[in-house]
DNA sequence: ATAAGCTAAGTTTTT
DNA sequence: CTTAGCTTAT
């Protein structure tokens, strides 16, 4: 029982309370993921089959370390329990029982571009109007629709749907959706909100499945459950209801995925399902230093929705957090860079323990160009995944339609590709003589003397063959021989080969990477079924934290705030708090979308472990042109008692056009920054005075540097040096600066005048 | 059937 | 500034 030690009372109680329905309420950093980990390993120590567990994460990320830990507590036989993210769980699960539902089991699943391109068709086909009917905005109206459990035939019978819809002449919509969801069906496809909308379907109308599997998983336990939507609130309701040992863990501070459908009132009505309800409050931060916490408190108390709760750190009151201003998200980027190249010498750390955190994706380029002006290294989480590169999809589009030949996107996605003489003209033809036929596009393509004219027949029936002989070798070779053998045969590999361009000797070695991937797969000795239909059964499902090849190196870490959710680091660089960008313009409209963006702000703050910097631009670039920007409202809201000011950025030179009309953009900033909070007025005037380096300003060596000498900073302006320590490249000097107060300094970055008197 | 060239739109966040 | 989708010329 040595692992119940060091847990606090709280957490103690939420790990020993196995029966019955129990809510964790976890505050950021309280030691949740430790408590899931006990209360699991509790369980099976207990006694409980662990094949009897299902326990449901948000990301792939989360389950993984959630096993990996567990194994440490318990041994092997971690292995069997079910664990993972909803979407993959539930795949899982629907592959066992798609026969029920009228699926293959080897269903392919669709990813948003997949589901998007389907809907694109579609939509030309219906010759429907692209503004109105854009097919994001239809994609995300499907989406939601599923999320809240509403099909198709539903959809069009809804009163007030069809009334919205209507209103904004959008009166198709309805059926849209019923032909997307037969395309997809005849397909042999589900999109990725499918997985729970199927899932829903497969237990309601299969009464004898849903029993089996409420015996089967007698023990549920879901993470973030802040973070979970309708749909997956009732699988999980459904599954719960014979045994009621369920087990929600979440932080309604915490929600931040409403825009996907997430329903902050599923953890916050959960009393209302089970009324016996245990409910434990972690409420200790054991991550961030008291400051932090406090910020992060001051931040969420401007919402209104939230579960009362008192999170509160009893580690010191550590660093104030920083706020700095730059002139343009260059500067702001480079601000950081050199923050963080400070620290790293002047505190001792590990690129590892800084993260860069960001509204949009599109922030991450200011930052990477400063860092790597500086050779610092640094990885980008997120973006782009692998899974999603041209060419990794393409030569997996080969796997699905060899696996599904009714994959009718992998099928137009590589039927010409390499070029094979089969045009846009033949593709559509086979489409339509499946539709006019009621057979699918693959049977088109093995029959072609039969639906297709001479002229380009030769071509698809060739192309058909291949395809049926990849069916024939993938029978009989491992999962790495026969995706080589697809690579090689279908022509793709050579394709790359022969570009040698930079961007083609990339692709060529993104799929070599791909192939080493499935070759690893093939050599598994943990698993039983290693063909390559069972690689490519998780491989939509698999997203950013990719074939982390090299996790372990050392660097700083750029990431979204989304997903830096549940992650930690030392020290962290919050960027881009501005108006229209952080709070999103998007979100400006509604109050809960504010208050949601209001949550992700208090996520980004408690990920911070002892410093917190927080910083803004003045300016930006967005779509190639320059705008300026106010500073967030969000910055308004901390209580400026926890804040460090620090406005030293030198000023853009002057050739930027944007500075012409320099002096009003700044006070108007400034004004707009400090006027509700008359604390931060007097500092802010204070620091708003950058300093003007004086004439012909040179830096000077500084190896000579004596305490008591007078130097003058290129921004901090004039100052008296006060200790000097350390030993040769490194010494750091602690000055302080007339203008702004003290500043530790490290002699071989900062530059400095000697000023001779 | 293909390649190049043009236009328009996009940035919220992700399984 | 990019990218993706579409038009036009070969």
């Amino acid at each position: 029982m040595d692992y119940l030690e060091g847990l606090n009372p709280e957490q103690k109680g939420a790990v020993l309370q196995t029966k019955g329905p129990v809510m964790i309420i976890a505050g950021a950093g309280s030691g949740k993921t430790r408590v899931i980990t006990y209360r699991v390993a509790h369980l099976i120590k207990q006694g409980v089959d662990s094949f009897n567990i299902l326990v449901l994460t948000f990301t792939n990320k989360a389950a993984r370390e959630m096993r990996d830990r567990i194994t440490q507590v318990v041994g092997p036989e971690a292995k069997n329990l079910w664990m993972g993210t909803f979407h993959s769980v539930f795949a899982k699960l629907l592959r066992v029982e798609a026969a029920k539902i009228g699926y293959p089991s080897n269903f392919t699943i669709y990813d948003t571009d997949d589901s998007k391109s389907v809907l694109r068709a579609i939509l030309k086909e219906m010759n429907l109007d692209d503004k109105l009917y854009n097919a994001n905005f239809v994609y995300n109206r499907i989406s939601a629709a599923k999320n809240n459990l509403v099909g198709p035939a539903e959809y069009s019978s809804n009163e007030q749907i069809q009334a919205d819809d209507f209103s904004q002449g959008r009166g198709h919509l309805g059926k849209v959706y019923e032909t997307y969801a037969a395309r997809c069906y005849r397909a042999g496809a589900m999109d990725f909100d499918d997985l729970l909308y199927k899932t829903n379907e497969l237990l309601k109308d299969h009464p004898e499945t849903l029993y089996k599997y409420q015996n089967k998983f007698k023990y549920l336990m879901v993470d973030e459950y802040q973070d979970t939507n309708f749909s997956q609130y009732l699988i999980v309701k459904k599954l719960a209801a014979i045994n009621e040992n369920i087990c929600v863990v979440g932080d309604d501070a915490q929600s931040i995925y409403a825009f996907r459908g997430a329903n902050i009132q599923n953890i916050l009505n959960f009393e209302k399902d089970y009324p016996d309800l245990k409910i434990f409050k972690l409420e200790q931060n054991y991550r961030s230093t008291q400051n932090i916490v406090n910020v992060a408190n001051s931040i969420i108390a401007n919402n209104k929705e939230q579960l009362k709760k008192n999170v509160f750190s009893q580690k010191e009151s550590g660093d104030k957090i920083k706020v700095m201003r730059a002139f343009s998200d260059n500067e702001e980027g480079k601000m950081v860079a050199e923050g963080i190249w400070a620290d790293q010498t002047g505190r001792g750390l590990k690129w590892n323990d800084f993260a860069i955190l960001y509204r949009t994706n599109a922030q991450s380029r200011s930052m990477e160009e400063a860092l790597r002006k500086l050779n610092i290294p640094y990885k980008i989480y997120g973006g782009l995944s692998f899974y999603q590169r041209k060419e990794i999809k393409d030569l997996i589009a080969y796997f699905r339609l060899t696996f599904n030949p009714n994959d009718e996107e992998a099928l137009k996605r590589v039927i010409n590709y390499p070029r094979r003489g089969i045009g846009d003209t033949t593709v559509d033809r086979i489409i339509l003589s499946a539709d006019q036929n009621g057979i699918t596009p693959f049977e088109v393509v093995i029959n072609p003397s039969r639906y297709l004219d001479g002229r380009s027949s030769t071509a698809v029936g060739n192309f058909g063959t291949m395809i049926q002989s990849f069916q024939v070798i993938t029978k009989t070779l491992s999962a790495y021989d026969a995706a080589l053998h697809i690579a090689q045969h279908s022509g793709l590999l050579k394709d790359l080969y022969e570009d040698k361009s930079v961007e083609g000797l990339n692709r060529y070695e993104n799929i070599q990477e791909l192939l080493n991937g499935i070759k690893e797969f093939s050599e598994r000795e943990d698993i039983e079924e290693k063909g390559l239909d069972v690689f490519m059964q998780d491989v939509a499902l698999l997203t950013n934290d990719d074939n982390d090849k090299n996790k372990d190196a050392d660097t700083v870490s750029l990431m979204t705030i989304h997903s830096s959710k549940g992650l930690e680091f030392k020290q962290v660089n919050v960027v881009g708090l501005e108006e229209n960008l952080f709070p999103s313009q998007m979100s400006l409209n509604s109050r809960s979308d504010l208050e949601e963006e209001r949550r992700l702000f208090y996520v980004a703050v408690t990920r911070a472990e002892s410093k917190l910097t927080i910083s803004y631009a003045t300016s930006r670039f967005k779509f190639g042109t320059l705008i300026s920007c106010e500073p967030s409202r969000f910055l308004d809201e901390i209580d400026a008692q926890y804040l460090e000011l620090d406005f030293t950025a030198k000023p853009a030179p002057t050739a930027n056009p944007f500075f012409d009309d320099d002096r009003k953009a700044w006070s108007r900033n400034t004004d707009s920054f400090s006027k509700p909070k008359p604390a931060a007025v007097k500092t802010t005037s204070i620091l708003a005075k950058a300093h003007v380096p004086s004439e012909g300003f040179a830096p000077s060596d500084t190896s000579k540097l004596q305490v008591g000498m007078e130097v003058e900073h290129e921004r901090f302006g004039y100052g008296k040096v006060q200790v000097l320590e350390g030993y040769k490249p490194d010494v750091k000097a602690t000055i302080f600066f007339k203008e702004i107060g003290q500043k530790q300094l490290l002699l071989k970055f900062a530059k400095l005048r000697i000023v001779e008197d």
